[in-house]
RNA sequence: GGCGCUAUCGUCUAACGGUUAGGACAGAGCCCUCUCAAGGCUUAAAUACGAGUUCGAUUCUCGUUAGCGCUACCA
């Protein structure tokens, strides 16, 4: 079982694209079959740099890796053999018209173009003849025109598919430059590489009978098929940087703090389930359950808003993992985010791993760590405007110094005799709990919200404590 | 224009031809509570439209409509 992912560097990592890779990946590791990363940069003009290191960018967080990898422009002789096997068989033939001469009155509304008058017919010898004269040609595929004949595939979510040979173009395999098109250069590799599950986009479920075509006709086995439903904008358009901005790219949600793991189920849960309500998985988990019957064929919205840019099933589906997470695995997260915004490396691991696990509770990104995590990771914070109302009611910063005096006091600085000693003096003041403990936790975090205030204490630790109850 | 694919709550989706059409997110409300989340409970919300087959249709067939894809010497 082996199957492929075939991006062409024309653009950063999509998230349509990351689905793509990513059913491509769990249906090999269900098998136990090769995944292949193959670069298809047949399009020079359009491939750049640039884009090619977008992709890896992308691919490295989703961090599911793969066992292979093949750029299409090292393989271009194959691609090319190929070509000129398929015309050496009569099943391609050379096409002289001039590029764009054709275009003008292809199409539209007198019915489809199927291929330019006088080339098919062409005689060998002066095919042979004009071609040796140095004339440019493209090389066509000569596709059957008997009445009656089509081409059939399997695909394993939109079931048996077939077309009548007659709506099927005589499409191009190699370009006038020599180069090989998509088509060509995707079978031959294909082939070559002895892929034997296709997956892709829907986008190419019309394309897959010339695939067919040229399969059969370079003498292999067409692989099997699964098209996977497309992602759309809310208002159905397919999504696109130009007209939806950032949220196409996968490297939004990694820089909105979303964890590769909760990123990967929420586009699992984008045009396939896993038939019995699970929504919540972990990648071994959807590596188990991962098969074609739960690929839904209707295209998939992907919801968001020019307020709201993120998904909030997406947003919900990684607090949900934030949280549930082994605390261990995330902490290195954790850590990498902090330091990335620029904060000295955090306290020796026990502390960190409790400081973690207490706020991640209510926390549902990574981004949240640094920005409303701060306190518990530096002593440079700012009380919010918030947290600065439950510190101004009277009397309410003289019991947090006096809060202060007796936790110095305390034999062991546990959750237990923090709230003893605060309900002690709450009880001693008349004064409700609550409105120290809520006095505290603005004192201690700098924020109006956030764990059980005793976790608080315990998380931020003694000497801290005291000092930021002194100064509140 | 031609060919094809698709159509269930706002969104993601479930439902051997027989269900009060289920779940989740988002929304509303209640409980819990030191705040906010989480959690629990409740609530509102859908089979695009029209025919046909059938005792019975979300499910099968046809048509209509709509959306999407392909229709390049792009992928």
């Amino acid at each position: 079982m082996r199957v492929r992912f075939a991006p062409s560097p024309t653009g950063y990592l999509h998230i349509g694209s990351a689905r793509t890779f990513i059913f491509n990946w769990l249906y090999a590791r269900h098998h136990g079959g090769t995944m292949i990363l193959r670069i298809d940069d047949t399009d020079l003009e359009r491939n750049t740099q640039q884009s090619l290191d977008s992709i890896f960018e992308g691919l490295k967080w989703l961090g599911l890796g793969w066992d292979e990898q093949y750029r299409q422009s090292d393989r271009l002789d194959l691609h090319r053999q190929m070509a000129n096997a398929i015309f050496e068989k009569g099943k391609a033939y050379r096409d002289f018209t001039p590029a764009h001469a054709a275009g003008d009155d292809k199409g539209h509304s007198d019915g489809p173009w199927l291929f330019n008058a006088g080339m098919r017919e062409l005689s060998p010898e002066e095919s042979d003849r004009r071609a040796a004269a140095g004339e440019p040609f493209v090389l066509r595929f000569r596709v059957p025109r008997e009445a009656g004949t089509s081409v059939s595939f399997e695909d394993h979510v939109f079931g048996t598919q077939t077309r009548q040979s007659a709506d099927i173009e005589d499409f191009a395999l190699l370009r006038s430059n020599g180069m090989p098109t998509y088509h060509m250069a995707s079978c031959a590799d294909d082939l070559d590489l002895k892929i034997t599950d296709i997956i892709r986009g829907q986008d190419h479920l019309s394309n897959t009978f010339k695939h067919v075509l040229i399969f059969e006709a370079a003498g292999g086995n067409a692989p099997k098929f699964a098209h996977l439903p497309l992602l759309t904008a809310p208002d159905g358009a397919k999504l696109s940087k130009r007209k939806h901005g950032p949220v196409v790219s996968v490297t939004t949600y990694r820089d909105a703090g979303f964890l590769p793991a909760a990123y990967v189920n929420f586009l699992c849960l984008l045009g396939w389930n896993p038939k019995d309500n699970r929504e919540q998985m972990s990648i071994p988990e959807l590596i188990e359950a991962f098969k074609f019957e739960g690929v839904n064929r209707a295209n998939a919205v992907v919801n968001f808003s020019e307020e709201d840019p993120i998904d909030p099933k997406a947003l919900w589906l990684n607090s949900q993992h934030l949280r549930t997470m082994a605390v261990s695995e995330l902490a290195p997260l954790v850590k990498a985010q902090l330091i990335t915004s620029g904060f000295e490396i955090p306290d020796d691991d026990a502390v960190f791993l409790q400081k973690v696990d207490i706020i991640r509770s209510r926390f549902s990104t990574l981004v949240d760590f640094p920005t409303r995590g701060r306190a518990y990771f530096s002593d440079h914070f700012e009380i919010q405007p918030e947290a600065m109302e439950k510190l101004n009611p009277p009397g309410a910063r003289e019991l947090l110094h006096e809060l202060g005096e007796r936790l110095l006091l305390l034999e062991e600085f546990s959750e237990t005799n923090i709230e003893a000693e605060l309900r002690k003096l709450a009880m001693e003041r008349q004064v409700k709990a609550g409105l120290i403990i809520n006095a505290a936790r603005a004192a201690l975090s700098g924020q109006p919200v956030g764990p059980s205030v005793f976790h608080v204490f315990t998380a931020v630790g003694r000497q801290r404590v005291l000092h930021r109850l002194r100064n509140a």
